[in-house]
RNA sequence: GGUUCCGUAGCUCAACUGGAUAGAGCAACAGCCUUCUAAGCUGUAGGUUCCAGGUUCGAGUCCUGGCGGAAUCACCA
């Protein structure tokens, strides 16, 4: 048991004694002692004022006097207004780096035997390039999952790959008009990048279309673009691609091939992957199929041209259509039927959706159709809702050309890494392997660091001309300090960082010191608070701020300078700890840290 | 217009879920390398937490009403 929890019930205990009152577990907060103050872990005592019947300071008195006797841990205190300042015996702080300094996976729990969550993010469309967005997406995901599994969980990492629909004909259109044949062989492109070429090529064509439409017949902006001669054909494309046409398939197979094939050089190097993959090419017909049952079992209800549609009324939602009157399906179509497929493949105990919060109304709707659907997982869903990455010029737009490209993002990053550190002199020791490897984990580390270092469910800005800075709260700063602990462990030599933990006298702990291992000791409760709130952003500020404590010990003490033989290599002890926890976070980011840099 | 989310230093973000005097980093200014890596450390300056009420011992956080921004309300995904 945490000494919190003991504190705590002891508080509950000395309340009851002396106040006659069992207080709920809720009310009794226990927080770390604000620097400003004396002691280590501070407790709230405004709430029991009135049952105490007392000033808060004497009610802090009193708790505090009790505390001193019954709980062994707890050696002092003091009173500021409401607050019970506690102090622990310097010990408890030296027996907790005795009892974790050799445990590789301090901060991790073991795996629970439960129904796995399963974790969706990723989902992408097949038709254009990953970009920042995406980015964002695929970062938290990872990183989510990894917390998740950090925590205990089990975790099954899915992606749902969109490869078909509207979206996918018109660069299929687009390419079998215009193409002449192209691929990413004959023209060098990245598969994604033709492809995407494509959706774009539809779209500039389409536009001539409409204008001439607006012009020549009059047509509102809207209907011309309905009936466009290319709508008309990718519509038709469609069609002929649910009817399983050979040549449509041919040519829907061969783009979205090269696709994947761009893909997954993105994916692996952004270093996220998978246990598997959905295509909703096999999943939209369990949907329809259970769209058809719910319809049958009267859940739905049919409008006179045939498409079906769910009425969500009583859920204070309107109606929504889940099937087209030609019988095609829609988005909502298909999620029912992964989202089915899924439970079926996991029987899991949570479904993570990882998706912008530009969806949260659908999800919503998701949700409320197979409540009506009476499925047991409609409890289950977890929409994972992040915002959104903006350009300083507003949301990026592919029509406007303000996209921010994955794979040139993470180029440049690299590159820059590579400059920073040549700048600095720093490559004078490091092969050429070494030194390629060094720049791709600073340059992304920078990268992911920044995103994934924001509460995921705001908005976050990016501004491509400033770029990302690798000085202050940053991955780069991280890593730094990593390297630096790692380059005083290789000094002091193996022997000394595994040998025995000195007796020191707890009293000679400075400040530093005791301010760094308080810190360590959060660690574990910040990995369960992250996986609570599914926020990797609670990690990285929690790495930061143990960086910036290090780097406080370490400008002001020396390690191994030190003359006092057991404080030295306690402190060497306490060095180890940290760069094992800085480099456990960071992996539950998805970033590695380095020996040297 | 309805619904949801957001609004904190010039900029980018925190604030242990209702707790003490709202904290970091960038940018600015002033210092610290003969000493374990200066991608570091220390200091100065910067705030009516959008506004007005309310709830209570206590509000950036909760409730109401404004103001401003974003998303969504598709037979797009």
């Amino acid at each position: 048991m945490k000494v919190e929890e003991k504190i705590a019930s002891a508080v509950i205990e000395i309340i009851k004694d002396n106040f006659g009152q069992v207080v709920a577990p809720e009310l009794v907060t226990i927080t770390k002692t604000r620097k400003e103050f004396e002691g280590d872990f501070t407790l709230v005592v405004f709430p029991f004022v009135k049952i105490a019947r007392r000033s808060p300071e004497q009610t802090a008195e009193i708790i505090g006097g009790s505390l001193v006797k019954e709980v062994e841990e707890v050696i002092g205190y003091n009173v500021i207004k409401g607050f019970l300042n506690l102090t622990l015996a310097p010990e408890f702080w030296l027996d907790f780096l005795k009892k974790e300094m050799n445990n590789t996976n301090f901060g991790f729990q073991p795996e629970r035997k439960e129904n796995p969550v399963v974790v969706e993010y990723s989902s992408p469309n097949t038709n254009k390039p990953l970009h920042l967005g995406h980015i964002r997406n695929n970062l938290l995901g990872w990183s989510v999952s990894r917390i998740l599994q950090a925590a205990g969980s089990t975790v099954k990492k899915v992606n749902l790959v969109n490869d078909r629909g509207i979206h996918i004909c018109k660069s299929m259109l687009a390419w079998m008009k215009y193409g002449e044949g192209e691929t990413p062989e004959s023209s060098g492109k990245k598969g994604d990048k033709l492809v995407g070429d494509y959706y774009v090529k539809f779209e500039t064509e389409l536009r001539k279309q409409v204008d001439q439409l607006v012009k020549k017949q009059g047509l509102a902006p809207e209907e011309a673009r309905r009936s466009a001669p290319l709508m008309q054909e990718a519509q038709e494309l469609l069609r002929k691609w649910e009817l399983r046409d050979p040549d449509t398939i041919a040519v829907w197979e061969k783009m979205n091939g090269w696709v994947y094939e761009g893909f997954d050089q993105t994916y692996k190097r952004l270093g996220v992957d998978f246990d598997k993959i959905y295509f909703e090419s096999d999943t939209y017909l369990l949907g329809k199929k259970l769209v058809k049952e719910g319809l049958e079992k009267g859940f739905f209800f049919q409008k006179e041209d045939g498409s079906v549609w769910a009425d969500l009324s009583d859920f204070k939602l309107d109606e929504k259509l889940l099937l087209r009157a030609d019988g095609t399906s829609v988005y909502m179509t298909q999620d029912i039927g992964t989202a089915q497929l899924r439970y079926d493949d996991f029987q899991p105990g949570k479904m993570v959706y990882v998706v912008g919060n530009e969806q949260n109304y659908h999800f919503d709707v998701l949700k409320k159709v197979l409540k009506k659907l009476e499925k047991p997982y409609a409890g289950l869903l977890h929409h994972l809702s992040y915002g959104m990455v903006e350009l300083p010029e507003g949301k990026m737009k592919s029509r406007e050309g303000t996209v921010v490209d994955a794979d040139d993002l993470m180029d440049e990053m690299v590159e820059t890494a590579r400059k920073t550190t040549e700048e600095l002199g720093k490559t004078q020791d490091i092969g050429e392997q070494e030194k390629k490897h060094l720049y791709h984990i600073i340059g992304l580390g920078a990268l992911k660091y920044f995103i994934l270092k924001v509460d995921p469910k705001k908005n976050m800005l990016f501004n491509p001309a400033e770029s990302i800075d690798f000085n202050g709260n940053t991955g780069p700063f991280i890593q730094y300090t990593h390297a630096r602990i790692r380059s005083i462990l290789r000094k002091a030599g193996q022997q000394r960082v595994e040998g025995i933990m000195p007796s020191i006298e707890a009293s000679k702990l400075n400040v530093k010191e005791k301010n760094l291992l308080k810190t360590l000791y959060d660690f574990p409760a910040v990995v369960m608070e992250a996986s609570e709130e599914l926020s990797p952003a609670q990690i990285a500020n929690y790495i930061y701020e143990l960086c910036k404590e290090f780097n406080q010990f370490y400008h002001d003490y020396s390690v191994l300078n030190e003359p006092d033989k057991d404080i030295s290599e306690f402190r060497i002890r306490l060095s180890q700890l940290t760069a094992r926890t800085v480099k456990n976070g960071m992996e539950l980011l998805g970033i590695e840290v380095p020996e040297k840099m």
